[in-house]
DNA sequence: CGCCGGCGTGCTCATATGAGCAAAGATCGC
DNA sequence: GCGATCTTTGCTCATATGAGCACGCCGGCG
């Protein structure tokens, strides 16, 4: 009986899906009346056997954007497609993508935005159509004048999006990480350097990335850390930085004597704001999502489908933790 | 303009597809007419944005099958998913399980049926159902006595078949195919065996797989060849066996020697008949599949969606020819 | 400058689909 | 074997969707 019916309903499928007959069609195909068609599509429906899915690069996949919302406690959620992504630069660009429509329709328009940099975030900056916004000023959350030849990357991300929203950029003119601790108590007592700080404390928004722990972070390209610094925070159980952080799978600090040089907005800031987006994508940092959102540091979180799935498979509300790749 | 669009339409199609909103929702949500998002909805199925799957083991490809049916100008086709499938016995039992559908499907009803054997039909038999027709007499088409310990399987491939019909089952009580062709002869004219050739010319319909040409073959297996007997066919171009016989890509007897010595139905019966079904799955049959179905073998052709996908794209009225896996 | 043809838009109307309900049939315990 | 209950079936009605059409907008051309 229910053998029979599933066997049925899969007819009906075929004939409804594959070849656009109307129930009543079908009806009269496999001798049935239409409302057992109906019933019989209904129950393909409901055991999954009729799969849908729309192809597109800039497709998101809503359900999963619900899951994550529910189980993670998140105002809300962006999740991209996976299906036909060909490779990691494939994925950070539609991810990045989604991010700028996302900041692009995000009402209300915030005043002021404080963002972090990196390559996401550029890539971000980088899909954002002229005019997105019309003045919004965007602020440097943490500092990242650059060591090396990428110079200038943190700052034309906040250029380039101040400039296609018409608002101005304040960048912070600092270095990420200092070497000692009375340098960076410095630097922040420094008039300019505060007047940012301040500024970046009271962004009505934040938009940052986070970096995988490991030795392809932009804190070690940038000659902040060097690999054997990183592989020394692992050992202790970093999972990622965020704005220049590093913490652990419960989104802690790592390594307080380090955090104490490291110029930015504290992490709190992040986790008391009323909006803060994340974004992150790629395998290699689903363990630094799970840190960010299972610790609070976002309240919108624009991901892909992999980390999304990752997410919300592996959500437990805090405390250590095993992880992936 | 065509760009917006674009991005609408999959906007909408996520809020249909995904969420069950009615067209009408999607329109406020988006500030679009329902009309306007019927169109893009329209759009999108056209562009191939949207794909409809049914992932079920026994679920069929019916567009394939037309596809198939029209290129290849066979009368029917039959085209079973490959969604899912884990391994070469999964498939092939797919496979079989939609051929012994389509066989009790099949009106009108054969008073005789001619089969091959081997561990297709085999599966063929044991898929069909108890009564799956009233009366059905089988007779093999092709010399079989194995002389291994899998002996009786192609017995009782023809007896499970007939017996469940209700009818029943004539077997041809001689070798495949024999090392001389004055013993092949002398069977051939024997007074039984001769009786069961001429059923089986009579039958009203065919059933048969086919081999892949290499040392896993049946005949192979069986004794009646020698591994290297098989690479010196598939040095002069055998593709695989039909009914015992090796042909190449065109359909051709590859070896008229060795042909002489195999009993059972000649090709050209096959080809003249009103309702032949070939049943062949599996990458490594691809290309004994083209030849079968560009030779006109087979009126009525059972497969997965890969081979089936493989011939409509391979599809050229029969010449020489390349080939894969 | 104004006319015409093509296209996109929003409409009317016919059709297809889904919700809810009453009757028929199956299933179980007694 | 019989009735109560629970499921399944075919219906009516409300709703959602698709076809076709008239209108208005735009660009080319006289």
């Amino acid at each position: 009986m229910i053998e029979s019916d599933e066997l049925l309903s899969i007819r009906a499928a075929e004939l409804y899906y594959e070849e656009d007959k109307t129930q009543d069609e079908i009806g009269s195909i496999l001798a049935l009346t239409r409302w057992k068609v109906g019933r019989l599509l209904a129950q393909a429906k409901a055991s999954g056997f009729i799969r849908i899915e729309i192809v597109h690069p800039r497709a998101r996949r809503l359900p999963v954007e619900r899951r994550l919302r529910e189980t993670c406690g998140l105002t809300d959620a962006v999740v991209v497609s996976t299906s036909g992504v060909e490779d990691q630069d494939e994925l950070q660009s539609r991810t990045a993508q989604a991010a700028a429509d996302y900041l692009a329709a995000l009402r209300p328009v915030p005043r002021t935005l404080g963002i972090s940099w990196g390559r996401t975030l550029d890539d971000v900056s980088r899909h954002l159509e002229d005019g997105w916004a019309s003045g919004v000023d965007v602020v440097q959350i943490n500092g990242g004048v650059s060591l090396n030849r990428r110079a200038g990357t943190a700052a034309s991300t906040a250029v380039t999006m101040a400039q296609k929203a018409g608002g101005h950029a304040t960048l912070l003119p600092s270095p990420a990480i200092l070497e000692r601790l009375e340098t960076k108590r410095a630097i922040e007592s420094d008039r300019a350097v505060a007047a940012v700080l301040s500024l970046a404390a009271d962004a009505d928004a934040y938009l940052f990335s986070a970096g995988a722990a490991d030795a392809s972070s932009v804190l070690v390209d940038s000659g902040y850390l060097t690999p054997d610094d990183v592989a020394e925070l692992v050992r202790r159980g970093a999972v990622g930085d965020v704005v220049g952080r590093y913490v652990d799978a419960s989104g802690a600090i790592v390594d307080h004597g380090l955090d104490g040089r490291t110029i930015g907005l504290p992490l709190e800031r992040l986790r008391a704001a009323q909006l803060s987006i994340a974004v992150i994508a790629g395998a290699a940092k689903h363990a630094v999502a799970r840190a960010v959102v299972t610790s609070g540091l976002c309240t919108v979180l624009v991901t892909d489908e992999e980390t999304a799935l990752h997410l919300i498979e592996n959500h437990r509300p805090v405390h250590d933790s095993e992880d992936h790749a």
